[in-house]
RNA sequence: GCCCAGGUAGCUCAGUUGGUAGAGCAGGGGACUGAAAAUCCCCGUGUCGGCGGUUCAAUUCCGUCCCUGGGCA
């Protein structure tokens, strides 16, 4: 027997996912799988609005505080760690729920990734030097070893340029043929996706509220703790919107208020991208989350959809 | 009340020796294959404060009025 579609609650950040994902795991028998590329990391709680201990006694979380913020999480483990958790729930009989805006991990999850070659850290810490003294000379390298690859990102994109380079050093072939090789033509989880959205003031508003309370609660002292744990200030983890910005307060680069302001800003960037990412995204459902019916209108869509 | 300095894009400002204007920021759109809350790409028409005058032509020069800073009374 072929599982139940899988069901995505995304939407932009602070549009209202976590709510309805606790209702309507509550009202189906399902449980939650985030999908929240920093809610994973134990210790931060406050900036990543996690969800709180009535929420976690409502319905089950899955990866939440899976890992060390000393460790750099990534798609993959996310991959892993979802499919675990999903065949945990189904063999319990129970649904999973997977709810969360890091898009790049839904998208991962529903498509696959390539079959990586393993890890050279050694080899990406001297790209990334070669980078910062002579990036066109790194492109061009990239350029003759996999054109494909390199049609494919901006020349002055350093993220991709050097994981590009990089695959293609450690694998001996260009990444342009193992993405091709780890397309299996169809997705792995037939799944309904319902994206939420909001007018844009209302978003912002609620973005700006959110941030407040981040602050006015603790994130810098959030992030003093990080720091003591013995988080490195150039983790990954710290790169997170908001520990970013209480980093510089800590350091006294920031005033509590500029960050603030900084973290409402780069917050707001956040969801517009997610937004840009959803609009493309094969099929999606949308609600509109402040309608007073939104656990209804989810139900109804997903018996729409076969369920 | 008088004397300065300003009033140009949502904000901060540049500029036009007279031919209706452009940067940064903000904002918007897009890309996305193990860092993704990352990393990148693209997008600038607005009574140039109001009204008169000079001029073929005024945002630019002149007059006047209004507004905002600062100084003097």
């Amino acid at each position: 027997m072929t599982p139940s579609p899988l069901i995505v609650i995304a939407g932009p950040t602070a549009v209202g996912k976590s709510a309805l994902g606790v209702d309507l795991a509550e009202a189906i028998g399902g449980e939650i799988v985030s999908a929240d590329a920093f809610a994973v990391y134990r210790g931060m709680d406050i900036g990543t609005d996690k969800p709180d201990a009535v929420a976690r006694e409502r319905v089950r979380h899955h990866l939440v505080d899976v890992a060390d913020p000393r460790e750099a999480y990534s798609a993959g483990r996310f991959i892993q760690d979802a499919e675990a958790a999903i065949a945990d729930i189904r063999a319990r009989g129970r649904r999973p729920v997977v709810v969360g805006g890091t898009m790049f991990y839904i998208r991962a999850l529903r498509y696959g990734l390539f079959p990586e070659p393993p890890k050279d850290a050694a080899l990406r810490a001297r790209l990334e030097a070669e980078w910062d003294h002579d990036p066109r000379a790194v492109r061009a390298r990239l350029e003759e070893l996999d054109p494909l690859a390199a049609q494919r990102s901006a020349p002055t994109d350093r993220q991709r340029t050097l994981r590009a380079l990089e695959v293609c050093l450690v694998a001996g072939r260009p990444i342009s043929e193992l993405w091709a090789a780890g397309d299996p033509g169809e997705m792995r989880h037939a799944a309904v996706v319902l994206a939420l959205t909001r007018p844009r003031e209302e978003l912002r508003a609620r973005i700006q509220t959110r941030v407040e309370r981040m602050f006015s609660t603790g994130l810098v002292e959030e992030v003093g703790r990080l720091l003591e744990g013995g988080v490195p200030p150039q983790s990954h983890a710290l790169k997170a919107i908001g520990y970013r910005q209480a980093l510089g307060v800590v350091l006294g680069a920031w005033s509590a208020a500029e960050a603030r302001e900084a973290t409402v800003q780069a917050t707001r960037r956040l969801a517009k991208r997610q937004m840009t990412w959803l609009r493309s995204e094969p099929g999606v459902t949308w609600l509109e989350a402040a309608s007073p019916s939104l656990l209804e209108d989810a139900l109804r869509r997903l018996e729409a959809c076969g369920e």
